[in-house]
RNA sequence: GCCUCUGUAGCUCAGUUGGUAGAGCAGAGGACUGAAAAUCCUCGUGUCGUUGGUUCGAUUCCGACCGGAGGCA
């Protein structure tokens, strides 16, 4: 029998970590993140790392595991989040797995193993190189020698696919194709009661996205990318890609209009908070609280013990 | 007051030597298996400022009017 986890997710500024936290309270949960920013450390205004008095004792974990100038993978967050989820079953309390990145959620949940890869191989250099080169329809057409299914899905834009898809088979000697059908039919690693957090109005969930970025700002997220900058993290490194930080980054580095910065922001988080509700509507089991204009946290309780007590945790 | 330029999709603009129009951005939807806050795909009918005129036909030409920008006095 499978051990059950909640899972809270949503898009950014739609109240994961409150929920999170008051039911890890109320039921003796422990938190673990489910967001690939908030893995880093010294990165804390402009993720919206939850502090230390919105934590409220709960004991939190994957966050600050790596440094900003590292690059994490999914694969590196699988195993340290399940081992984090272990622990927290072990002592007998509740895993709530709380966060945004729905590919770091999805490949928990189900077991999920990853192809073999190493960073800077002169094979991926090689890769890219031709990529630039010979264009991605070239190498999309290499692909299709060997994995005509996955070239099929694959668009001769889509370079990061194609090349990872390539990779993949030239250094395993399996298809990604093949690696991905074995891998779905590994058994999910727990059973998991997903609630999804969304507002019902678009202009509700823009509102608060919009107030969110105006916090950063108000609480020092120009300083906080300045430092990253100052002590040489590199402005292309991934950590450095989350939004929030290459827009200040470019700001700071360029015509230095931090206002201007702060509106790209805003629009940049709302784009991002779309594409999150379009991973997280293809979970068809999940549980979804409706925000109506602003969060209502005491309703969203109720709601969330009754489906808890429903699933059995 | 006069002169010049300008008014086209939510925004910035292109265009039609007269046959009712198209890009970028925004927006919407989708994808996603070791960068995922990343990356990629699909979707464009709008009184062409208003109103007269010329014309078989005007957003396109002409006039007037109403916005906007600049110049001369």
């Amino acid at each position: 029998m499978r051990p059950k986890i909640l899972v809270i997710a949503g898009p950014t500024a739609s109240g994961k970590t409150a929920l999170a936290v008051e039911l890890a309270l109320r039921r003796g949960g422990e938190v673990v993140s489910a967001d690939s920013m908030q893995i880093y450390r010294r990165m804390d205004i402009g993720t919206a790392k939850p502090t230390m008095e919105e934590r409220q004792g709960v004991p939190h974990h994957m966050l600050d595991v790596a440094g900003p100038e590292e690059d994490f993978s999914v694969a590196r967050y699988v195993d340290m989040a399940a081992a984090c989820v272990d622990g927290i079953i072990s002592r007998g309390k509740l895993p709530i797995l709380a966060g945004g990145t729905g590919l770091y959620i999805d490949s928990l949940l189900s077991g999920r193993t990853f192809a073999a890869f190493d960073g800077g191989s002169p094979l991926r250099r090689e890769l890219e190189g031709r990529l630039q080169l010979q264009g991605g329809a070239a190498l999309l057409e290499e692909l299709a020698q060997v994995d005509p299914q996955a070239a099929a899905r694959l668009h001769p834009n889509d370079s990061k696919r194609i090349v990872r898809a390539l990779e993949v088979y030239l250094t395993t000697g399996k298809t990604i194709t093949q690696h991905n059908l074995e891998t779905q039919a590994l058994p999910p690693r727990y059973d998991a009661l997903t609630l999804t957090l969304a507002f019902r109005q678009r202009e509700d969930m823009w509102a608060r996205v919009d107030r969110r970025v105006d916090q950063m700002m108000a609480a020092g997220l120009a300083e906080e990318v300045r430092d990253l900058l100052d002590s040489g993290v590199p402005r292309k490194c991934t950590a450095m890609q989350a939004i929030g930080y290459k827009e200040m980054a470019a700001a700071l580095e360029g015509d230095g209009d931090i206002s201007a910065a702060a509106g790209e922001i805003k629009l940049r988080s709302r784009q991002y908070a779309k594409r999150q509700l379009t991973w997280f509507r293809r979970n068809s089991a999940a549980r979804w609280l409706f925000w109506e204009g602003q969060p209502n946290f005491p309703a969203a309780v109720q709601a969330s013990t009754d489906y808890m007590e429903e699933f059995g945790i």
